[in-house]
RNA sequence: GGCCGGGUGGCGGAAUGGCUACGCAGAGGACUGCAAAUCCUUGAAUACCGGUUCGAUUCCGGUCCCGGCCUCCA
């Protein structure tokens, strides 16, 4: 049983989807105009568990996670660059589909992108126009709150606690200060699509409303996001979809909280953006998704200096169990402890207590019958939570991040031992302190020494 | 100003009306030529003040502090 917390409701539900044959998840994705930080990949590798989870449970699963390629950013970001932005969208979605797959995440059903999907956009536009939710005003069509007595439930923000806290200038042409542009003029410069409207582009929040729809279908089961998605992104697209289509959005709200860096959230101000891609050259994707796990979804977490040292101590732990145990072969496994926990509202940090308890019963268990079954559950378990599928020395290796070749360090290795042979111990630490030196650690078992980076 | 979250050991971070998980770091021991890893053992926390209760970290009220949203943002 699967429950979830739901911002509608501000409360846990037990999740009972519209069609248990065929479950719809939406996620939103980035909007390509920079690299991905590690604020982008937090919610990709929630829903990833939670897909995963839903996969496990129902016969089809749809999950969408889109790419925003149309949007005042990236024209921006493109002409500071003096670049093409069809260059510019291009370049930032492949980097995030890069760290994403660093990270473990599996691919969705769909990725659908804004550009592939403008005449979508227009007939939703259309239709509301028609059915008087929106209106036409200086070139440009805008959703009217007013027809939407429903405005601010997700969000429960008021109308006039939207009005008084309103930091920005009001265009005059709105016929409230709520309403909000579904369709603006381009000009020359600027990347436009022909419309009943004349040639123009659309605002931010109808593309994920008309992606949802046509992907997906009118309601959907689950719709997530990071929080500061929840106004004014998910309350106008909730509000354009039931106008469109007369029917609810999404069944469940999920929003996983901010990514914090020494207790701040991170901005381009404060300029304390971690991008993966600069993580990437020390750490590897597993780590970080590992650090990402380590407090619950809806928390706060917050990175820091020690964050990923704890990340990678943890692995390399676990990793050396799954390595003490590397010739037992795993049986396969049925319902874990680790899933009943994800299935607790994703509580991930659970999760990892138990794959830990796991992980010390395989180490503790002295026959290989009882291993085996043991090791299969370990395996399933980090199956859900994305960690631990490589090769134990592959990992503890680190055989991606390069110093001295694997032959220098074997061929040290083994003058080592031979020292240690002789008893010339003097020697043999000072091979050792070379290896360290160059970051290698060693480790000496019964019959052969093993290393690692 | 309006609306939300949150304050748990050295650090990270769950849970709960009744011995306060788990991890990282630390300490001691076994093991080792010495290490490392592993195993065993171990110290250490519920912001403050009231209230309800046999019992509160958990529920209620207040105080202080931190963060977020109301503008683009995962």
């Amino acid at each position: 049983m699967l429950k979830l917390f739901n911002t509608f409701s501000k409360k846990i539900e037990i999740f009972k989807p519209i069609n248990p044959e065929r479950v719809t998840m939406y996620v939103c994705g980035p909007t390509v105009y920079n690299h991905p930080h590690i604020g982008n990949a937090r919610p990709a590798v929630i829903f990833d568990i939670l897909f995963k989870i839903l996969k496990d449970i129902y016969p089809e699963v749809i999950y969408a996670r889109n790419i925003t390629d149309v949007d005042d950013k990236i024209n921006d970001a493109a002409k500071k660059n003096k670049e093409n932005i069809s260059n510019l969208t291009q370049r930032y979605s492949t980097a995030y589909e890069e760290d994403m797959k660093n990270l473990g995440i599996i691919q969705p059903t769909f990725i659908p992108k804004v550009t592939d999907n403008i005449s979508s956009i227009i007939d939703m536009i259309s239709k509301l126009v028609e059915l008087n939710h929106a209106y036409v005003a200086n070139n440009h069509v805008l959703f009217d709150v007013e027809s939407f007595p429903k405005y601010g439930e997700i969000s429960k923000l008021k109308q006039k606690d939207l009005i008084s806290g309103a930091r920005i200038e009001v265009a005059p042409y709105k016929k409230n200060s709520s309403d909000f542009v579904l369709w603006k003029p381009s000009d020359n410069d600027t990347p436009g699509w022909s419309s009943p409207w004349g040639r123009g582009r659309p605002g931010w929040h109808i593309e994920c409303s008309a992606m949802i729809k046509k992907f997906l279908g009118n309601s959907i089961d689950i719709h997530g996001g990071g929080q500061d998605l929840i106004f004014p992104h998910h309350e106008n697209e909730n509000a354009q979809s039931t106008c469109a289509n007369n029917s609810i959005l999404a069944k469940y709200w999920i929003h996983n909280g901010f990514v914090t860096f020494n207790k701040k959230k991170m901005s381009k101000s404060l300029d304390n953006i971690i991008i993966l891609n600069d993580l990437k050259n020390k750490y590897r994707g597993e780590s970080i998704r590992f650090a990402l796990l380590s407090a619950h979804y809806r928390q706060p977490l917050d990175w820091n200096d020690t964050t990923m040292m704890n990340a990678e101590n943890s692995l390399n732990n676990l990793y050396s169990i799954l390595l003490n145990n590397v010739d037992i072969k795993p049986k396969i496994s049925r319902q874990t402890n680790v899933e009943k926990n994800l299935l607790n509202d994703i509580n991930t940090p659970e999760a990892i207590a138990s794959l830990y308890s796991t992980a010390r019963d395989l180490q503790k268990a002295k026959k290989n019958s009882l291993k085996s079954e043991i090791k299969g559950i370990l395996l399933r378990e980090s199956y859900f939570l994305g960690i631990l599928q490589k090769e134990p020395n592959e990992w503890l290796q680190k055989s991606d991040l390069l110093s001295l070749t694997d032959k220098e360090i074997n061929n040290l290795i083994r003058q080592r031992s031979l020292a240690r042979k002789n008893k010339n111990f003097q020697e043999a630490d000072r091979i050792r302190k070379n290896l360290l030196d160059n970051g290698i650690s060693i480790k000496d078992e019964k019959d052969e020494t093993r290393w690692t980076r």
